[in-house]
Order: structure tokens, then C-alpha cells, then sequence
DNA sequence: CACGATACCTAA
DNA sequence: TTAGTTAGGTATCGTG
């Protein structure tokens, strides 16, 4: 820490017997200790915070994901078997080499995996626990890392159960004997990495919960030290980038847990995290959601059922697996766990600056320093990041070139040598009077030494990981083989994260090692940058200066510009983009670079990181429509409104035919007030970030959740879930908390939705925003006029006072009210009947028809066309449209009942 | 009804 | 032994 003119010091290195001494080591050095002749004295710790496995892996060279040889002759047979390993003998750790990640060494290990799903048969009406409800099934797949089908498919059930093709189907009369079969199967097949979906937080739990509950004392034996219990805790994690979770730590030794519910929630922003829609988005496969009331139903029928169930269960197991396969997370998780330094279980466990951490740790060592643990500071420091140009709004019918600086913060870094172990403490400034060419003084006012003098540890870092990931893509471009490129796109991926998250490490101040001196250079630096590239471009690119036109920065932020040339080709606008980032480039230092990307045409700027455009790479074709920050990529408007978005934007910019986007506005605004819209399309999603008591304001998802909690606290959401919800109609002037509520209670309950709130505070001010800079009169175009006057018949409610009111039959003709309840006619549309009939009876044939498309299209997804349908997944469009099917065939076959002739 | 505070999500 | 950063838009709630 701080540039130190003296080449070394003298450090006391302490060595305990445990690793548990290590706090209370450094927590008496920290106090302070009486010394003979000295007094009270207190001691800086330096690597005194440093876990264990990372600590020894740091001193062994050893890092994430990585091979090891142990040469031969220098291990010995245990005398005394102290694990399940296949495997077990003894070696001095000194004696191990590792292996860096290249050549030979780069392959994955043909790791053992092992994708586990178990069914519960919970009580009526109550989410299983462990206390009560036992487990009836418990699906396996075995896989090898590498190979494309499972060696190893099996269902451990409850009772007996139909055979399935290709599954080995093993029943058992007893609970207990399906979990000891499970625990004795765990140690047969003896994985190395477990995955299944959610299984952190409830299905390893709960098999280990369940088996105390039963008595099971040899159950928890499920990792590879011989007699070691697994062991439970609850645990939450939080952070600004994740949010917070609750979860539990189970500890297996010797078995990476790896949970693709964490891993979707940590890499992918998603409006639902359901193993449903996550694999109907990435494999385009879904999969039957049964509602936990109902397997208690099929395991209490027959072998038939239960086979059914079954299916059910293997196919959870079997999901996990391709989503693995499919988004190839062997091969990004173990390269970034070589690149990082970190076991591959801190990458689902911990965040993101035990990465950045390791890899300081183990470069200080290299360099032959060390980092002092410094105290945890007051986190309320704030300092000043990057600047976002004011925008200059409006819809641009002429090609804007985007200039971009290639890893902006991570080449400021580089450029400057900002590190640690170059800053200079202002006492030092003056004390030291080091000569200014051998200083930086950034734009913040910190003092930093140039290399010549230091090399800092962070650009050192920075390097490396920029130089492999060019050698990382290079290479890529080169290989053949799948499975290569597989890792070495993985490793680029992994290399660009690391460097990007140095900066946010530094800046970190509940962190281990804040140094906002660094951080707040980095950006005043970014600042400067940005505003000299916005000037140069405006100064150079002048009519005055021999162009055609007068260059324009309409909009820029941080380490981006876009420029309107006033040329109205895309090619010319990249003849000039190109010719500005080669000369504004020149004027910066090494290796800071403005490159040209990409040119938007047609561009609308509608604010601050909010804008849409077709993207330009090449001069023939644009490459796609590019929106940023608008309702399409926000994950907390309904369908309906990103749909509607989406659409007009299309309309707008690729068709350029505006006319036709103001068409489909009206025509949805007026399907949704004539309740034609599907509710799958109204549910909107939020995230619920905190516990209930934390809030301070009422919000609808929050209000919505502590109502689910009463309904059924199992299944209600927890924090770090996302909770869908519709608006439905209220009293006047309710609140929209209020008026939230769960889809599915909706849908069962026959509850009205409040299409006026969506109308008003969902679909109107996104659409003005996007119509307001091409159309005059936008709101009276849009949102005034016959469409919006289509006042909605909507369905009756069922709760509240509607349930003491008689309902009064409306002709069928005219749906004008009959007095009188025995009349199918009022007296206007006497004579209409043999019409009229005709019309009932064509209705019910084509909801018929409807209804049956959608209930056979529910079968194919469940895999057999002659069960029921059992599904009530709330991600899924179809449940929605066969359940309204349903519902409105039922209404007309009511209204044909009334023929009775 | 105006306005600040809170909450959420995104850009970079 | 818990946590990458700041800037910014928008909707909604609560209060004066």
C-alpha cells in the first residue's frame, strides 16, 4: 500500500497450527500487546484475512479448476482409509505440481456429474416439509463432462411404479430404504460436481432434514472424507449486483455443488427464474408445472400415477442437465475459475472481489509484497464516476457514428499505472519531492509514480489478462475441435469480465482493500477523456476545417460518443467514424483506444441511456434494431407493454411506415379494453429486494407477497425471488397496491383485471415517449378517438359483494337486461331465433375447437396425449389462453343451455 | 395536487 | 470472515 521509496522492509511472518488461530492471532496484534520497554504497541496485519483453501492453493501455486501431478515415488498408500475417494494416499503438499492451463493441461476433466430432482408428497393445501411430508421420489442422471447423453438414468421411488424405457426404475416399500438407497448411490457413483435446480435450498435440505426426521443416522454421509456428516446452515447473501438471498450452505466434501438456479440468477436478468421458463428460454422446451397439491394425488394412486410422476421428476433432473450442456457452464466456470485463481465453489458462493482479491494476492506474492489488511472503513464515501453527455432528443433520419473506448477503465489504469503501490500519500508529496516526470497528478488530484519508478501490481494484472484474452480470441479463431473452443471462448469471456471488475474493486469500500484514490482517478480520468473526444470531434469535423458539414456529438456516456457527420449514406458516416477514432486515438497515451463500432440509422434518443436504433456494422445491411434502457429490455413492464413497444419501434424504424405502428397502438389499446387480452400478457414483474419489514413505502409486489405469506407461507415468494402480478379492478381511487394480485388466484377466481391501470399507467406515457419526437399531437393520436372508448364487459367477480348479487340475464340477441329470467330473447330480437341459435351453436363448436388445440398442444408438452393435462405453469402463455378458453367455453355453453326449447 | 423519498432496473 | 462501481430514468407512495 502507497508508493514506498525503500526497496524492502522487514516483516515478522507468523505461523499457527490451525487455521482458526488466525483471527484470534491477528485480533491481539490489531489490540495491541504490552512489550518490555515499549509499552502498549499495536500491529498493522498484513494476509491475515486470507481463507485457508485460498491461502494454500495462493502458496501452492494452485488455482481454480486446475491440474495437479503427483509425480510417482513421491506419495505413499495411507496406511488408515480416512475418505470414499477411489483414490486415497499421502503426499507432502510441497511435493505437487501444478499445472498451468495450456496445452494438454487446458482439456476439462471428464468430471462426474450428477443431476438430482426428489418429489415430496406434501400435506393438502400445505408445501412440503421436511417435518411432515415425505419424499416418494428421487430422480438421478449421470453424466460425463464432455459426453452428450447421461450413463447412468434412475428413478428411486416410493412404492412401486410402471417401467419407463430407458430408465431404471428402483422401488422400494419404505422411505427409509429410498433415502439409504440414494445416500449408497451418492457414494457408488461418487460425483464430483452435483447440479439440479434449486437443490442448494431445498432438495439436498430437504433429504437431509427428512432423513433426521426419520432417524436415519448413516444418511448425511454424502461427501468423500469417510464419517463426515454434512453439515447445514442458513446463509444469506448480499450484494448490490445479486441482490439479496436468502439460501443454506450444505457442506459436501470433495462435490462441487453446483445449483443452476443460482447460476441463472447470477449470469442471466430474467423475468422469471423458474426451471420452466428458464429452459422454455434457453432450449425452448418446456416442461408440465404440477402443482405440489397434486403429486400427493399421484403417488396415492396407482403404479400407473406414480409413473406418471416419475416421468415428471426425471425430466427436472434431466433439465438441469442441458441447460449445462446448452449454455456450456463447465467450460465458463472452470476457465474463470483459472483465470481468477478461485475455487470453482466460490463462484456461485462468493463475489465478485474474492476474485479480484486472489489474483492480488497471488501477483503481491510474485512481486514479493504483501497486502495489509486494512480496517473496514466508514462505507459511506462516495466519490464522483463518469459523466453521460446531455443528450440533444429527437428521432435522427441520418446515420450517427458511435466512437467507443475500447475497456475504458481498465486502459486508464494501464495508461497511468494507477495501483496501490504507486499512489503517493499527499504527506509523502511533499516529503519525497519527486521530480514531475516521474509522477502522474490524475485530474482528481492524486499522485501517482510512472512505471520507471514502480510498476503497479493492478496494470501488471491488467496486462496479462487483456494480452491472454487477445491470445485467448486469436486462438479460437484457430481451433478445430469443439470442445477447445468451448474453453478458450469461455477463457476470453472470463478474462474481459476480470478486467473489467478490477476498477469496481478498488472502489469497493465494504470491501477488503478500498482505495478510492484509485477509483476516482480512474473516473476523472474517464471524464477528461470523454469531453476532450466530444471537443476534438466538433472542432475537427467542421465545414470551416474542409468537411461537408458540421460534426455533432448528439449524445455520449462514459466511454462512448455518437456523432451526427451530417452525411446521409452509413458508409460515409463510417469513412468518417473511422477517421475520427484513428485521430482522436492519436492524441491519447498508450494503450488507450477510441475505436469506431458501429453507426445507428434511423437513431431515437430519447434520454439518458434510454434510446433505440438500427445498428450498422457494414455499409449493405444493419445487423439488428438496438434498444437501450427503453421499456423492451426492462424486465419490470408487462408483455403487453414490451410487446407493444417492441412492435412500433419495428414499425417505426425497419418498416418506416408510421401509420401502420399507430394502427397496432390502437387496435391493442382497443382489444385490451374490450377484454380480449390474454393475462399472461398483463402479469407484471418486480423483484423483491428486501424483507417485508425493511420497506418503508407500500408497493404492489410487496403487499402482494405478504398476502401470498398468509395464503400459504410456503409458496409465497422470499427475497431475491421475483413476484409476478396482475392489476385487477378495485374500489375508486385504490391504490395499485391494492389492487395487485397473484395471476393464477386471478385466473382460478374469475377476478377482472383493471384494464383502465394498464391503459393509464402501463401502455400511455412509454408510448408518448417513443411517438412524441416523430408524431405532433402524439397523445390526442394515440389515446384519444373511438379505440379507447370500447368500455369492457368484463367478467362478473365472484368475491366480495358480487356474491350476494343475483345475476341478471341479458338477452342474447342484444345483451340488452330481460325482466323476466325464463326469456333466452328480449321482445326487440323476437323472431331472430333460428339465427340466433345458430350463432350459440357455432360459438361453442369454435371455443370447442380452441380449447382443444390448446389442451392437445398441453399433452404434447407433457409428453402424453392420453392423460390430463395437470400443468398450472405461471410462465406459460398457453396455461393462460386454456384456461380463458375453458372459461369462455363454459359461458357459451351456459348461453346455449338456455335454448331449451 | 406538488414534490421529495423510495424502489426498481438499467447503461456503462 | 458478507458484500464490484456511479449515473440516471421512471413509477409510485406518502405528506404537506
Amino acid at each position: 500500500m502507497y508508493y514506498q521509496q525503500q526497496q524492502s522492509h522487514p516483516f515478522l511472518k507468523i505461523v499457527v497450527a490451525l487455521p482458526t488461530m488466525v483471527a484470534g492471532c491477528r485480533g491481539i496484534l490489531e489490540k495491541g500487546i504490552q512489550i518490555d520497554g515499549l509499552g502498549m504497541k499495536n500491529f498493522l496485519t498484513y494476509e491475515s484475512n486470507v481463507l485457508f483453501a485460498l491461502r494454500f492453493m495462493i502458496d501452492c501455486n494452485v488455482v481454480g479448476g486446475n491440474w495437479i501431478e503427483v509425480p510417482a515415488g513421491k506419495y505413499r498408500k495411507t496406511s488408515k482409509s480416512l475418505s470414499n475417494c477411489q483414490l486415497e494416499f499421502d503426499c507432502l503438499y510441497s511435493e505437487l505440481i501444478s499445472h498451468a492451463a495450456e496445452g494438454e493441461f487446458s482439456k476439462m476433466a471428464p468430471f462426474r456429474i450428477l443431476s438430482f430432482d426428489i418429489e415430496c408428497a406434501g400435506r393438502k393445501g400445505h408445501f412440503p416439509e421436511p417435518t411432515h411430508d415425505p419424499v416418494i421420489q428421487v430422480a438421478n442422471l449421470v453424466t460425463l463432462q464432455g459426453e452428450d447423453q447421461p450413463f447412468v438414468r434412475n428413478i428411486m421411488t416410493l412404492n412401486s411404479c410402471s417401467p419407463i424405457v430407458g430408465v431404471d426404475v428402483m422401488s422400494f416399500e419404505t422411505e427409509r430404504e429410498v433415502l439409504i438407497a440414494w445416500k449408497e448411490f451418492i457414494r457408488e457413483v461418487d460425483p464430483d460436481i452435483i447440479i439440479g435446480y434449486n437443490i442448494c435450498k431445498f432438495d439436498l435440505p430437504y433429504l437431509i432434514e427428512r432423513a433426521a426426521t426419520l432417524g436415519i443416522a448413516e444418511f448425511p454421509v454424502l461427501g468423500r472424507i469417510r464419517n463426515s456428516r454434512v453439515r447445514i446452515k442458513d446463509a444469506t447473501f448480499s450484494s448490490r449486483q445479486y441482490g439479496t438471498r436468502e439460501s443454506k450452505e450444505v457442506t459436501v466434501e470433495g462435490r462441487v455443488q453446483f445449483d443452476l438456479l443460482q447460476v441463472m440468477q447470477r449470469d442471466y436478468k430474467l423475468s422469471s427464474y423458474s426451471l420452466n421458463s428458464v429452459s422454455a428460454h434457453f432450449l425452448s422446451e418446456q416442461k408440465e408445472d404440477v402443482h405440489h397439491s397434486i403429486i400427493s394425488d399421484l403417488q396415492n394412486g396407482n403404479a400407473e400415477t406414480r409413473r406418471r410422476l416419475a416421468v415428471y421428476c426425471l425430466k427436472d433432473a434431466y433439465l438441469p442437465q442441458r441447460l449445462l450442456d446448452k449454455l456450456m457452464l463447465i467450460y465458463n466456470y472452470v476457465e474463470m475459475a483459472r483465470v481468477t485463481g478461485v475455487p470453482l465453489s466460490f463462484l456461485l458462493s462468493r463475489g465478485q472481489s474474492i476474485k479480484v482479491l486472489s489474483q492480488l494476492l497471488r501477483k503481491a506474492k510474485e512481486k514479493n509484497l504483501v497486502i495489509p489488511n486494512v480496517k473496514r472503513a466508514g462505507s459511506e464515501e462516495k466519490y464522483e464516476g463518469a459523466t453521460v453527455l446531455e443528450p440533444k432528443a429527437g428521432f435522427y433520419e441520418n446515420p450517427i457514428a458511435t466512437l467507443d473506448f475500447a475497456s475504458l477503465y481498465p486502459s486508464i489504469m494501464m495508461a497511468y499505472n494507477l495501483c496501490y503501490c504507486t499512489l503517493v500519500t499527499p504527506e509523502d508529496v511533499r516529503k519525497l519531492n519527486l521530480p514531475p516526470e516521474c509522477v502522474n497528478k490524475t485530474p482528481s488530484g492524486e499522485t501517482f509514480v510512472k512505471s520507471n519508478l514502480q510498476k503497479g501490481i493492478l496494470p501488471e494484472i491488467l496486462e496479462e489478462l487483456l494480452t491472454a484474452r487477445k491470445r485467448a480470441k486469436a486462438d479460437l479463431k484457430k481451433a478445430k475441435d469443439p470442445f477447445e473452443k468451448a474453453v478458450l471462448d469461455g477463457r476470453q469471456l472470463a478474462l474481459k469480465i476480470s478486467a473489467n471488475s478490477v476498477y469496481g474493486f478498488t472502489g469497493a469500500t465494504v470491501a477488503q482493500l478500498p482505495c478510492l484514490e484509485i477509483s476516482s482517478s480512474v473516473t476523472s480520468y474517464g471524464r477528461q477523456m470523454i469531453e476532450h473526444t466530444k471537443k476534438l470531434v466538433e472542432d475537427k469535423f467542421t465545414m470551416l476545417g474542409g468537411y461537408e458539414h458540421n460534426a455533432e456529438v448528439i449524445y455520449g456516456d462514459t466511454d462512448s460518443v455518437m456523432v451526427q457527420f451530417g452525411v446521409s449514406t452509413v458508409e460515409a458516416a463510417m469513412k468518417l467514424g473511422r477517421e475520427a477514432a484513428e485521430y482522436i486515438s492519436g492524441t491519447f497515451i498508450k494503450p488507450i483506444n477510441l475505436e469506431f463500432e458501429k453507426v445507428y440509422y434511423p437513431y431515437l434518443l430519447i434520454s439518458k441511456k434510454r434510446y433505440a436504433g438500427l445498428l450498422w456494422t457494414n455499409p449493405d445491411r444493419f445487423d439488428k434494431m438496438d434498444t437501450k434502457g427503453i421499456e423492451t429490455v426492462r424486465r419490470d413492464n408487462c408483455l403487453l407493454v414490451k410487446n407493444l413497444v417492441t412492435e412500433c419501434l419495428h414499425k417505426i424504424l425497419i418498416d418506416r411506415d408510421v401509420p401502420s405502428a399507430i394502427q397496432f397502438v390502437k387496435n391493442t389499446i382497443s382489444d385490451l379494453l374490450m377484454n380480449r387480452m390474454d393475462l399472461s400478457l398483463l402479469v407484471i414483474t418486480k423483484g423483491l429486494t428486501k424483507t417485508g419489514d425493511d420497506y418503508e413505502v407500500k408497493a404492489a409486489h410487496v403487499t402482494l407477497a405478504e398476502r401470498m405469506r398468509k395464503r400459504d407461507a410456503a409458496t409465497a415468494p422470499n427475497v431475491g425471488d421475483r413476484v409476478p402480478y396482475v392489476i385487477v379492478k378495485g374500489a375508486k381511487g385504490a391504490k395499485a397496491f391494492e389492487k395487485s394480485e397473484d395471476p393464477i388466484y386471478v385466473l382460478e377466481n374469475n377476478i377482472p383485471i383493471d384494464p383502465q391501470y394498464y391503459l393509464e399507467n402501463q401502455i400511455s406515457k412509454p408510448l408518448l415517449r417513443i411517438f412524441e419526437p416523430i408524431l405532433k399531437n402524439a397523445s390526442k393520436e394515440l389515446l384519444q378517438g373511438s379505440h379507447t372508448r370500447s368500455i369492457s364487459i368484463s367478467t362478473p367477480s365472484t368475491g366480495g359483494i358480487m356474491k350476494f348479487a343475483k345475476k341478471q340475464l341479458t338477452c342474447i340477441g342484444c345483451k340488452t337486461l330481460l325482466s323476466n329470467s325464463d326469456q333466452t330473447l328480449c321482445s326487440n330480437c323476437k323472431g331472430r331465433e333460428a339465427e340466433l341459435y345458430c350463432k350459440s351453436v357455432s360459438q361453442v363448436s369454435e371455443l370447442e375447437q380452441i380449447f382443444g388445440r390448446l389442451w392437445t398442444q398441453c399433452q404434447e408438452c407433457q409428453g402424453s396425449l392420453h392423460q390430463d393435462v395437470l400443468c398450472t405453469s405461471r410462465d406459460c402463455p398457453i396455461f393462460y389462453r386454456r384456461k380463458k378458453a375453458q372459461k369462455d367455453m363454459a359461458e357459451a355453453k351456459r348461453q346455449l343451455d338456455r335454448w331449451s326449447f
